[in-house]
DNA sequence: ATAGTTACCGGAAGAGCATTCCACTTCCGT
DNA sequence: ACGGAAGTGGAATGCTCTTCCGGTAACTAT
């Protein structure tokens, strides 16, 4: 993950902001952003272990920070929450060229698919706050498909180059399908989908060869 | 998803000794039978101004009771919850054999099935409550399928013999729908789902003349 | 009808959490 | 190294949930 992290304010880091109202080219002091970080990691096991409703306070202490840090930074939960699953996606469609530089391309592909349907998995809880009809969560499903696509894009373009897999895949319909896999189960049917993935990913080399294969 | 046809028997009485425990239901003071249905009012009334996450104390003082009361009668908030959500449930059930009496068949049937898209689209709150995986309303769709499907399949029967209503319709398929129709919909989408229910009203006639109409 | 026996009511008290505020600390440019 | 500004921490405030118990009103036996 690259240091991104605006926190409330979605800005700062490399970018000037010429669009920006004259607003705040002001960089982030280093122990701030180091705070943020923090905040951010401590946010993400809180909330796995206790759920997004858990005290500030227990992020806060498990971050080293004061309550009031978490405050400067994150005024609303919806911010902590959002930040969380910005860096969660970036980490996962970032994880993209990593694997295509590390291995054959289609072992690239399934392994990241792999961590793909990983994130989509263990994220009930945050994707239930998330579809609550919170308007502040209204920029993520779109945040997640502009980092996706690309990224999964360019794993199919290589992977299809090299003949291991067929060529009528479209990024967003298999990001979806496998998304879509996950939304029924609870906690218990995780290993279910799990495996339905492995056969939808199977279903992609199926075409390589064969041509094409049923709906 | 299989939903499952829990039994909703569950009642309040509770048998306390083994000595006698047939025959003592013990009936309700009448005071306390009376705060009961005071509170149900007021926190139908609350969770739909305010969300169901609003104060204790609110829907407490709205009924004209103390907070006190209401813990006794409700520990949990989902109890409440529940109750509120069973007793639309009976409501909206106990109004087909009314309109029944009142109307004809088919206009029996066309009032139901708004009464029951009322029910539905006004609950976006709750129903989102009752998703959210707390085993405490497991028993919840159970109880619905258990009232509405008996419920329209009389009203069906009814118009049905009488000529104006085709006869291929499924009660589950319909409430199903009709449900199904409100899902995606926010605050503002109510509108377009109402004229969406309208139409699959008026496709129920469509049929009695012409036999089979599209899908 | 009356007195006795409960079940029930109500709100005050205790505890926990969210959020604010400001004196103090730490960083950065010069 | 120094001064100013950004950032920090945690005490203080207010709100809410939940419990508890003295008082009250409803049933019951006579």
């Amino acid at each position: 993950m690259t240091e991104n992290t605006a926190a409330a304010g979605a800005d700062s880091t490399t970018s000037a902001g010429p669009g920006a109202p004259a607003g705040t080219p002001r960089r982030l002091r280093a122990d701030a952003q180091r705070n943020i970080d923090s905040l951010l990691q401590a946010a993400k096991a809180v909330f796995t272990t206790s759920g997004v409703d858990a005290p500030a306070k227990e992020i806060a202490d498990q971050a080293g920070v004061g309550v009031g840090t978490l405050y400067r930074h994150f005024p609303q939960r919806s911010d902590l929450v959002k930040s969380v699953l910005q860096r969660e996606i970036d980490a996962c469609a970032d994880a993209a060229p990593a694997l295509a530089a590390s291995h054959e391309p289609g072992a690239a592909l399934t392994n990241w698919l792999h961590r793909y349907a990983e994130l989509v998995a263990s994220k009930p809880r945050l994707a239930k706050a998330l579809h609550s009809g919170d308007p502040a969560f209204d920029e993520l499903p779109g945040y997640f498909w502009q980092r996706f696509e690309p990224a999964l894009a360019s794993l199919l373009e290589a992977a299809t180059a090299s003949g291991e897999i067929r060529a009528d895949i479209n990024p967003k319909d298999l990001l979806y399908a496998i998304a879509s896999l996950f939304v029924p189960m609870g906690d218990d049917g995780v290993a279910y989908s799990q495996r339905m993935v492995g056969l939808l990913i199977d279903g992609l080399r199926y075409g390589a060869e064969a041509g094409q294969s049923r709906c």
